[in-house]
DNA sequence: CTGAATTACTACTCGCTGTAGTAGATGGGC
DNA sequence: GCCCATCTACTACAGCGAGTAGTAATTCAG
C-alpha cells in the first residue's frame, strides 16, 4: 500500500511495499534462516511452481531484501535484514510518509498508543521507558 | 504499500494506498474543504485535463475518502475524514501491519519514537501524556 | 560425457493508477 | 420549447508491480 510508491522519482528503496507471496516467503526466510530454492518450496507445498518460489525470491533479492550465495549447484538466500530492523525500516518509511511539516499528527500518536496498549499492556511501560531515555539522550548530547 | 493490496480478498478499505495524484488532490481537499470539480482543476491547473480531476475525484469518491452532493449541475466533494482521522486510520492499518502476534516489536516501538522526537522535542512530552492517560483509563475501566 | 538439477530469461495476466476522449444528460437563457 | 454550454458517465489505454510459470541455457556429479 499501500504507501511506498507515492513520489515520482524516489529511489526504490527496500521499505517499497511487498506482495502478499513476497511477505509470505519473507516471513517463511525469517523463521528458517538461510535456505534454498528447493527447500522453500518444498515446505511451501506444490501449491505453487518451484519456478515461481525462485521468481520471488529473486525479485526480493533485487529489491534487497535477501541475499544470496552459491553452495553448489544451487542459491542459498538469507534476509538481509532481521524482522525487527525491517520493521524498524517501516516505520520510519511510515511515519516519513505521515509526518505533516515533520511532526505527527496528534491522531497519529494516539493510534499508535491505543494499538501498543491493546497490544499488551506492558508495553506501555516500555513506551515510557524509551521516551524517558529518548529524552537523556537530548538532554546529555553525544 | 504498497501497504494495502496484501490480503487476497480483503474488503478495500478507506485505507488501502494512494497513488500520487490521489495525494495531491486530497491535500488539496484538505486544504479547501468542499469544491467542485472546475474550481479544483483551476487550481491544479492545465497541467491536467479536467476530466482526470474528474475521475480521480470520482475514484476518491468510490474508495470512500471523499463524499459528494449534487450542487446544480455538478457534483461538490469533500473530504469524509479530516486529515488527522485518516492519518488515524493510516496509523492503525500500518500497525496491523508490522504486528508480531499482535505486539509490536521493540524495532517499532523504538524507531515511533526516534522520529518522535526528531520532529520535535516537544512531542516526547506529548507522547508520554499520552500513555500515562491512556494507563490511567486502563485502570479505572469503563 | 550425459543427465538431472538449477538458474536465467521471458512471458502473460491482472489490478491499480495516471491520463484523457467522447457521448449522453441536464439545466438555463432566449 | 429549443439550443448551447456544462457536467457527468462510460470507456479506453498505457505502464507498472506482482503472481505465476514455461523454456532455454548452464553446470555439477557420476
Amino acid at each position: 500500500m499501500m504507501w511506498s510508491r507515492r513520489q515520482n522519482g524516489a529511489p526504490k528503496s527496500a521499505v517499497d511495499q511487498l506482495g502478499s507471496l513476497e511477505s509470505e516467503l519473507m516471513e517463511r526466510m525469517w523463521n528458517r534462516g538461510e535456505i534454498n530454492v528447493r527447500d522453500l518450496h518444498s515446505e511451501v507445498g506444490s501449491r505453487l511452481a518451484y519456478t515461481t518460489i525462485m521468481t520471488t525470491l529473486d525479485r526480493l533479492y533485487k529489491k534487497g531484501l535477501l541475499n544470496r550465495r552459491k553452495v553448489g549447484r544451487a542459491y542459498h538466500y538469507v534476509p538481509r535484514f532481521t524482522q525487527e530492523e525491517y520493521q524498524g525500516q517501516l516505520t520510519e518509511h511510515f511515519m516519513g510518509m505521515v509526518l505533516h511539516d515533520g511532526k505527527p499528527s496528534n491522531s497519529v500518536l494516539s493510534c499508535f498508543v491505543d494499538v501498543v496498549s491493546e497490544a499488551d499492556h506492558q508495553m506501555l511501560d516500555k513506551l515510557e521507558q524509551l521516551v524517558k531515555a529518548k529524552r537523556r539522550a537530548l538532554r546529555r548530547p553525544e
